[in-house]
DNA sequence: AATTTACTTTAAAATAGTTCTAAACTACTT
DNA sequence: AAGTAGTTTAGAACTATTTTAAAGTAAATT
């Protein structure tokens, strides 16, 4: 039950939720998870939780850096009427795309694809915010 | 009036509404919009339209390669419990994430961050499909 | 030109993901 | 032990998007 520990360590307040979803998270292996996968695993573990605190939880954590939120521009459908090929500055406060040249950015060396897959795009998002 | 003629070479059928988004849209400069902007846009130029045919038409031209969709994972917030510099493949089919591990990607010649802000993050999302 | 067919548009309902509300609860401080 | 500040909860509310099914329209066929 170290995990008490580790979220007063974060400045966190030991909660019996927040130390199940801990329990389940940090066990040593990375994973993507939504908030009702996480549900889901909450239920199986015996445990019973509201979807609220499921959010609450993860929004706490992620703040604290105990967890990432995988970059997602933001929940709103977003086009792009420029069709070259290139990236995007994300202003993280105002939520505001800007095109980056493809000539202004370069991609050294590429991960290998997995077997039987063939790549299908890449996306550079560069985050920035105000400096101040 | 070439809107009805650039619809027409996409194979798409030169609909009232088509034609009143594409003259929006194609006037020249490039930009990024959500459907709601578009709708704000359309009736302000005195124009009439469904929000559902906005939706409509925007999914049919990106599907015919007009617009680009800019890429968002997709409509579910993702956690990552690996706390590590990495990126991401994004499976376009099935929405799965697998980590691509930091040293195996690397970024040569970053783009000039714009004045007045710092970068607070870069996200590489490689997408993946199957290959068959 | 009239008819048929297939595609498109529409308002409204439905859905999915997430946040808000306000009351009850619980951890920490005094 | 009492107070207070933070947390949890069910359910309502909200936002973005898709679905439904009926009415409308463009194109193809006669």
């Amino acid at each position: 039950m170290q995990s008490k520990i580790k979220l007063r360590n974060a400045g966190l307040r030991p909660t019996n939720q927040r130390i199940i979803i801990a329990d389940l998270l940090f066990n040593g292996s990375n994973r993507h998870f939504t908030a009702e996968n996480l549900l889901d695993e909450i239920n199986l573990s015996g445990n019973k939780m509201s979807i609220a605190t499921v959010y609450n939880c993860l929004k706490k954590f992620k703040n604290v850096g105990l967890i990432n939120q995988v970059e997602s521009v933001n929940d709103t459908a977003i086009f792009d009427t420029n069709m070259d090929f290139h990236h995007h500055f994300l202003d993280e406060e105002t939520g505001e795309l800007t095109d980056i040249k493809n000539n202004q950015i370069r991609l050294l060396k590429l991960p290998e694809i997995p077997i039987g897959y063939i790549n299908s795009g890449v996306d550079v998002i560069i985050k920035i915010k105000k400096n101040n």
